[in-house]
DNA sequence: GCCCGGTTTGCATACCTATGCACGAACATT
DNA sequence: AATGTTCGTGCATAGGTATGCAAACCGGGC
């Protein structure tokens, strides 16, 4: 009784029904495979009529290339990585790829999904918010799948990335804030260890010391809306309380925003000043009007397909690191700056 | 010259070192396998040597089942879906499930993405904020792949359904508002055609008709962002401006309340009251504070995943529809109702 | 010492498609 | 008419794993 499981449409069944070989349907679904327009037709008039449909997986196995890109995503709360995700998919969509989505958790290595992906033979893979441990890039390295860091970096040699203007954008705001003649100005940082946030925060110290100023407090916020709203609770508890705010991305500073201005009845940007980093859409929602520094979807994406995709198709390509430009994009949340 | 696409390590090349069949190398990996812990061992321990991971592409050719969900998201933009993709996907990979996430556009049928979902011989579907034509839903059925809609129904009898309350939470909407004493309420539609703006819509009028009203004004905003700002705008144009708001989702809410605060000066909920529906992360934005009426991620999610996986296990079973009930969330967008 | 039941293991095959190779047909060239 | 080209098609096999079946093994009971 083996019912249960209903067998699928085969290219034999097909072959039977047009009188042909199950090469011939094979080449029938072939771009650019050597068979007669006329014995095409034959084919595929037959295949629409039994439901037939190609079976991407026997394909994977001949082909050894799935055309399935792996990748993995650590936090779709912060609304940046829904947007990449929405147009990373369709861009790999229309050069005929496919997403396996993955979700990781923030903060740890993306180490126990990647077996996962691994075993699908992906294509490549693309890791948002993560790393990888570097023996699990060496494993990729050997297996010949090329990995991609998207607005992370890594020391690993094996792995490309894409990234935007971390330092540049940090230092572009820590010269605003300090040159709006804010006294008091803090930092909320993402996750420690991360590149981004380091990079970023190191930019910002940049441009406060290149007019003479320095860091005033500093709170971790983890990348996350509850650790940026405790951050920005524990700043606007000091008797001293900043009067400026630059947080390492959109999603911490509308956590932090809210906070100010609901627990502690605060004007923004009167009694204090916000700035984050992403240019996510609520960024220019008029209820924030956010200052930030932009990481651009559209040209970030087509840098990560164009990268990763010529990786795949040249396996012994070297990586590469690309920085996408942003720009400095001052909006309510700060004071205009003096001329 | 065979070097360009290095082979992968095979069941083979570990049975070799382990001095063992390929057979046990699978029994190996295939939990409930009879096969010794001794042998299981050496074999684990030659595997890890080798760097060997079992190809999930063949055991799918084999088994029949690729442990593959495939999942239709149309409009990642509106925040409620990336909330209940990550929730999903975390569901599904502790189910040992993966995703196959495809993108497809709002306010068409699923139909040409669905392709490509069904050569990769998907183990079910969820199709988010879409819905398919008869033809493919019953090729679908036909081929014994479950197919659920989320957060749509449909009248195809062969898919199922997970949905939010929609004509009760219009309807008790509706009767909030006008309790509330707004004399002017107007609507904001999402997709004409989707089931649930009808629903939604239909149990407002009723909530309204209730309490003795009517609707004033109605709007489509196509569920989109920008759509739902123009519908505002039209809507606060009128000489005799509506006092009260309904968008068929939260976006929508967020997008007509900035345009209102920020392009027509009004207060709310002063000038006029908003409300939203699913209570996505935003609404509870003190920015915001938007009145809605919930749908639920996590029951929604975790109705979607047992009632999928139980009909991947057992394929003949029926649709059926859940309805996951929600609350009514009032918030500071409304003006209290009068006791 | 023999037989029986249960457990482990290997052998061989199936899953579905792509593709190298050989062959035949059709056609052009001299 | 004979030879050389090009094109279209079928045959046969490979790709990596799961699994039914039979053989081998082990221990125990008589």
């Amino acid at each position: 009784m083996n019912s249960l499981r209903p067998r699928h449409v085969t290219a034999q069944d097909v072959a039977r029904r047009a009188g042909v070989s199950q090469s011939a349907v094979s080449r029938a679904f072939t771009p650019g495979a050597s068979i007669s327009d006329d014995l095409r037709e034959r084919v595929r008039s037959a295949a629409v009529a039994l439901g037939y449909r190609p079976n991407a997986i026997a394909r994977s196995l001949i082909t050894a290339r799935s055309r399935i890109i792996g990748i993995v995503a650590a936090y779709l709360q912060n609304h940046f990585y829904p947007d990449v995700l929405d147009a990373l998919s369709r861009a790999l969509q229309a050069r005929g790829y496919h997403v396996l989505l993955f979700t990781a958790d923030l903060s740890e290595a993306a180490d126990p999904v990647l077996d996962g992906l691994l075993r699908y033979r992906v294509d490549g893979v693309v890791l948002a918010s993560t790393t990888l441990s570097s023996d699990l890039a060496g494993e990729c390295r050997a297996a010949g799948i090329p990995v991609l860091l998207f607005n992370r970096t890594s020391d690993v040699a094996s792995v490309s990335s894409v990234t935007g203007e971390n330092r540049r954008g940090g230092r572009l705001i820590g010269e605003l804030l300090a040159a709006g003649g804010h006294e008091r100005i803090a930092y909320i940082a993402g996750i420690e260890n991360s590149s981004t946030s380091r990079d970023r925060e190191r930019g910002f110290l940049e441009g406060l010391a290149a007019q003479g100023r320095a860091l005033f407090a500093r709170e971790a916020g983890h990348y996350r809306f509850d650790g940026a709203a405790d951050a920005a609770r524990r700043l606007f508890s000091r008797p001293d309380r900043p009067d400026a705010v630059f947080a390492a991305n959109d999603h911490m500073a509308i956590a932090a925003m809210g906070v100010a201005t609901a627990e502690f009845g605060l004007r923004i940007p009167e009694d204090v000043a916000f700035v984050g980093f992403d240019d996510v859409e609520a960024a220019r929602w008029p209820a924030y009007s956010l200052t930030t520094f932009s990481q651009p979807i559209a040209p970030m994406v087509a840098a990560v397909t164009d990268l990763l995709l010529s990786q795949v198709e040249e396996p012994d390509s070297t990586p590469r690191h690309v920085v996408v430009t942003g720009e400095l994009i001052e909006r309510g949340s700060t004071r205009r700056r003096r001329r």
